[in-house]
DNA sequence: CTGTTAGCGCGTTCAA
DNA sequence: TTGAACGCGCTAACAG
């Protein structure tokens, strides 16, 4: 059943089976209406979108390439809620949104996703082959880092960790720690070793924040040497408990009594690990965050952490692709929330 | 820059290009090289997807169908874990996922999302208007929920819940409550008073919940007039919070001391709400989830529950969709998760 | 191995 | 207000 079907059986034409559905104003109601019920008898549930949007140019759909996995990134909190952000907007505007994997099949046939009028990419490693692969001339917004030629929205990560580690560092803490997310070259959940190398990026968030990080240890006369780091290659918290629970399980007077984390997800599995163990939350064992999840903000005690606003992130990339925002550079603004977690 | 452009450039005929592309055994590796290199050089990044759709038929794009916005569906621990489980397989067979939201935009155009190949639809209300819009002939699931003719994914709301709240009677409550979730038909975050009519649909997870409560509590000796009712309309802290607070404030007498929870997010929202409050759980106050959430089972007490398996309920409609099982309906297996909440 | 041809289903002229 | 004709970019079938 087609449009085409359609109009044979009314004995009218093509293009008025087309007015009826996009545009009323180029028919008669009665002839209309005569279309649309015998549209519904039939069984023709509207013009076809392949063929529609390969002559319009246009398939309303706007397409997210996510860094990590789908499985991954719909599990964990900030991409949720950036997703929500995007969602939010298209929907307002009739857009649908196409969800397209970073690091797709090897095998992956080419573009079976450069259907999407615009692409949003998020948080994908600067020197992805994928980003070259997308169809030019189509709008792209990045988020959480740069594509040359493309405007990014960001937050200004050194800032926001230099500013909770500053807050940290006002109790004197004796032996502070770091647990990175992503941050060495070879895949590490574990202890960084001085033979780990970083991943090459300064435009990487980890390696933003790290920066931020010790900018303010060092001005507490802190070296980077005095502080030991851990690595955590997946947000979640299967993969940190083990490291975690390494840290924690340390002889007391070597276990760090304050642990800066890249994520919110790290600060509660620590969290959560400390409670286990009776070590007590700030007294023993002062744990940041970064991001402001809902989540760490509901248990007791609550994470002190830098609050990125991810759904807005979301928002203002959608925005720009929809043409609703100028395609510029954004910077976002940050929050520092002081909870119990290091007051 | 298409197809047929870089056809003439390189004076061959469309079907080698499109062969260079689709049927690498088509042709010969020097010429195909010839076409790739040309191809990369004038910035032609493959087949047009609208056109190759249309014209094969076939998109490899899959849409979910979600019962909720779009922002909500995408905050919700059990919605992701279910989108994952379709993103995991989709993702393995090279095909996309497109969202779509159930209760769109009310001058939504016709269909935006009718290119994809499949529809997964997720908890949708049983009447919805959207599902016969959906275009007839493609494979379409249900999950949570029927359409007729359409193969359904399951699990036995009925059989789950009585199962735990025969475990949570066994300590002999004397003031078994229940929040439910969406139960009623009018929206009402609050009691449930006799005047409040439910939801008409048996089929509602609801309904299938709450008749397990009320089938172990029957057997107990309550009745349901003696088993005081509370309703939430979002599975959000945010709406949770103040339905809890209004329960736990009451005088102590009064004060449930049985929590049956129709969602693991209702329930953290009350054990976050009684700690608060000093309500020792579970000396004071048991409360029983449903879903078996990852965070349920990381914070102390660790919630009990009833553990579905949403990321498999995602794969196997993912499966069904692409031809790799049967379109036939599935029941899920449940487990009865005992935390520390209701021991 | 390569080229030719005929649509896929629709939207948009333009003329009536 | 309506109809006829064209082509969006591509692939499948076949012919060479």
């Amino acid at each position: 059943m087609t449009l085409k079907d359609l109009a044979r059986e009314l004995g009218v034409s093509t293009a008025t089976i087309s007015n009826a559905f996009n545009r009323p104003d180029q028919l008669s109601p009665a002839l209309r209406n005569r279309v649309l019920e015998k549209a519904r008898q039939l069984g023709y549930s509207g013009p076809d979108a392949k063929a529609r949007s390969l002559r319009t140019g246009r398939s309303r759909i706007v397409a997210v390439v996510l860094a990590e996995s789908l499985t991954y990134s719909l599990n964990d909190a900030v991409a949720s809620e950036f997703l929500s952000g995007v969602a939010e907007v298209l929907d307002a505007h009739g857009h649908t949104l196409l969800l397209l994997p970073g690091r797709g099949h090897a095998s992956q046939p080419p573009g079976s996703g450069n259907i999407a009028d615009g692409f949003i990419v998020y948080g994908l490693m600067p020197n992805n082959q994928l980003i070259s692969e997308l169809p030019p001339q189509r709008p792209l917004v990045s988020v959480d880092f740069d594509i040359e030629g493309s405007p990014a929205i960001h937050i200004d990560d050194t800032a926001a960790s230099q500013h909770i580690a500053e807050h940290a560092l006002r109790q004197r803490p004796k032996r502070p720690a770091i647990i990175n997310l992503r941050l060495t070259e070879q895949p590490c959940n574990g202890r960084i070793t001085p033979e780990h190398r970083f991943l090459p990026h300064s435009s990487t968030i980890s390696r933003a924040r790290l920066n931020g990080f010790y900018t303010a240890l060092k001005a507490q006369g802190f070296t980077p040497e005095q502080v030991p780091m851990w690595n955590i290659e997946e947000n979640t918290f299967a993969v940190c408990a083990p490291v975690v629970e390494e840290i924690l399980d340390q002889p007391e007077h070597q276990r760090p009594d304050l642990l800066l984390c890249m994520s919110d997800r790290i600060a509660l599995t620590v969290l959560t690990c400390a409670e286990q163990r009776n070590i007590r939350v700030p007294e023993d064992l002062q744990i940041t965050g970064f991001d402001g999840i809902a989540e760490g903000q509901y248990r007791a005690p609550r994470l002190t952490t830098v609050r990125q606003d991810s759904v807005e992130k979301g928002r203002i990339a959608a925005q720009m692709i929809l043409g609703k925002l100028p395609m510029a550079p954004q910077e976002l603004t940050t929050e520092l929330i002081i909870g119990e977690s290091c007051p």
